[in-house]
DNA sequence: TATGAATGAGGATTCATTCAT
DNA sequence: CATGAATGAATCCTCATTCAT
């Protein structure tokens, strides 16, 4: 979809913005660091709003990825939900620069014109998200007192916050064992307290 | 600690802020919004940072002072944790502008010179969220087999996250009564869920 | 002439002048050292140009001072030019702030306004120079070879020289002692050379 | 070494320094005269203070370039010195605003980032003058009863307050024809006054 | 496909000065 | 005599974007 120079673009592009932030983010700069001049930028791209775009679509097919190879693969529920926090923190910390996927909405929150893009990207997100829930549901591995919305508000708000902490303290701690441990906790509190007596007889 | 026109400068920011983001608080915009000239600005903070920090301060406290009255109330710490819902989300929605709060890391986090002020400004909140768990935890009210640091990171990762949707989504359902339906679904995640059994003896 | 606060003002001009550079020399700056507010320097003066008229005849006067009470003094013109040397440097190393007074009319080049002004205190200076250097030529002490004018150049203009350097240099080398080792050469070489022949017959 | 715009650029930056002073050297004022925007001034330099730094540049190569073609000449030194000041003066007159070379101190004193490069600049000119004055000495032109760089200071000092004058009075007067007869009694003063004895036996 | 050169609009900040109190 | 509050004009500089080559 992207030919070679726009990935470069939208990676650099991705680089900046996780190391210097969103309004570091200019045309003089991302060609300065590509070594192009800035022109170049518009022979690839509309404008920068197109970059942007681009950007978010990447974070959308690198969040959609994720979550799909997830939900589509064999594991339990239980499983399925660890792996959530364990493939995005695992990721997150071989190449920070895409920790923003969880912040998409963000970091582009104040362009109108980009909101529409980020809705769809996080509604697919929350799809497979809900799909995994709702698969927990359905087995009795998850507990069914509280909606299965407020699970997936708590499970990805949590992860969120988690990483938005890792992001701000400057990396310091090992994020994949903390949302590892995250997930245990998560996953206890979205159980059913009595799997014995429900699921046994 | 501030004068009514610097009180004037930092609530037009935040509005300028919250109605078309970061990116448009410039001295032009926040002064033609006032009314006054740019340099007037200057009379009254040393520079665009200082006006920045002061939002920042201005968040903090408005945080801080929210969570104190409900850590030092007399309610039990169920309820407690559903005031945090119910006041921040009530709030919100008589002014909008201030929903930044939650998200102060957010909105400045790639303003090197103002982590520290926001670092502090969240420890603070920390501190009050973590008191309240731990009444509970006392108490015997709250689940005792996941970290308290887990709790806390659920409690407001998950209202973060509702804030945000309301946000993105142009503040279309009732925040306060979604707010209220999710500190339902986290307290009963979060208490001990044999009471009887555990308190009684 | 000067009110107390005038003479204030005009002191901490100078003192602006030689420690930051003229264009550091702003009302701003200026009532701020003071420790008072900008419009009370437009009680005391008109506006900046009276300011700045009045600190070049401070220098105006400091330099007529000097000049003065060695013309009118009782030494040799040798002595005198020494002298002239000698009152100079060690003045400027009390107060490096007044070395600026040899060089008013760089400072103040720029402002055609000025220009006036400094012409007429050059001009009162030069004349206690010419009015010294003749003596010493009518006396004999002096070589009459060479026109007064291009004497009274190549002594000031050495000092104005050894001056500047002192103080690009910040202020290193002990200006007064290379001073009057400076008077020395430039008396020697203004003298006659055959003195005894011409004077003592 | 500099390209055409960057050439045109420091000349009009010189051509504002001679004609209105330092502090009228703005990027608008600058970029006005030559007929282009500001931010082309940005394409073509870092920033103001490169452009500073170029003409200072330009000053030291222009007086390095009189200097050592002088320096290198067959001429004795007598003649040399009458040199400096001929050639000086005469291109003075044909391009005022060069004339600024010998001031180069004054003109940028209060800008601390800039005294390294004038140092430089200062530096390499003295060491041609010295060279001159030494061959004097050596080869008995020129007195020996007063240290080199009182000679240096003479010499070069009446030239500056020579031209300084001639700038402040409004290009008045001839400055070359006034140059030379300076020169003439520089040397006068310089020159060993028994040469018969001392060279002839 | 890339570049060199340019630009209009806007960025934060500082200036000398005024005026009502 | 002094201040607090304000301002118009100017400062240096950066932005995204265009266009001829």
């Amino acid at each position: 979809m992207l030919t070679d120079r726009q990935r470069e673009i939208v990676d650099t592009a991705i680089e900046i913005i996780a190391e210097e932030g969103i309004h570091r983010l200019t045309t003089k700069e991302l060609s300065g660091r590509i070594g192009i001049t800035e022109p170049v930028l518009y022979r690839h791209f509309e404008n920068k709003l197109a970059i942007m775009v681009a950007v978010l679509d990447f974070f959308g097919e690198w969040s959609a990825d994720i979550l799909r190879s997830i939900a589509e693969s064999d594991r339990s529920p239980r499983e399925k939900l660890r792996a959530i926090y364990g493939e995005h923190t695992n990721r997150f910390m071989e190449s920070p620069a895409t920790a923003g996927v969880l912040f998409v909405e963000e970091i582009f929150k104040d362009r109108e014109e980009l909101v529409k893009s980020m809705m769809r990207i996080m509604g697919v997100a929350e799809g497979y998200i809900r799909q995994i829930l709702q698969e927990g549901l359905s087995s009795g591995d998850f507990r069914s007192d509280v909606p299965m919305e407020h699970l997936a508000l708590m499970a990805l708000g949590s992860l969120r916050l988690l990483v938005t902490r890792w992001r701000l303290g400057g990396y310091q701690f090992d994020l994949y064992e903390e949302g590892m441990r995250l997930a245990d906790s998560v996953i206890a509190m979205a159980e059913n307290s009595e799997p014995a007596l429900e699921r046994v007889p």
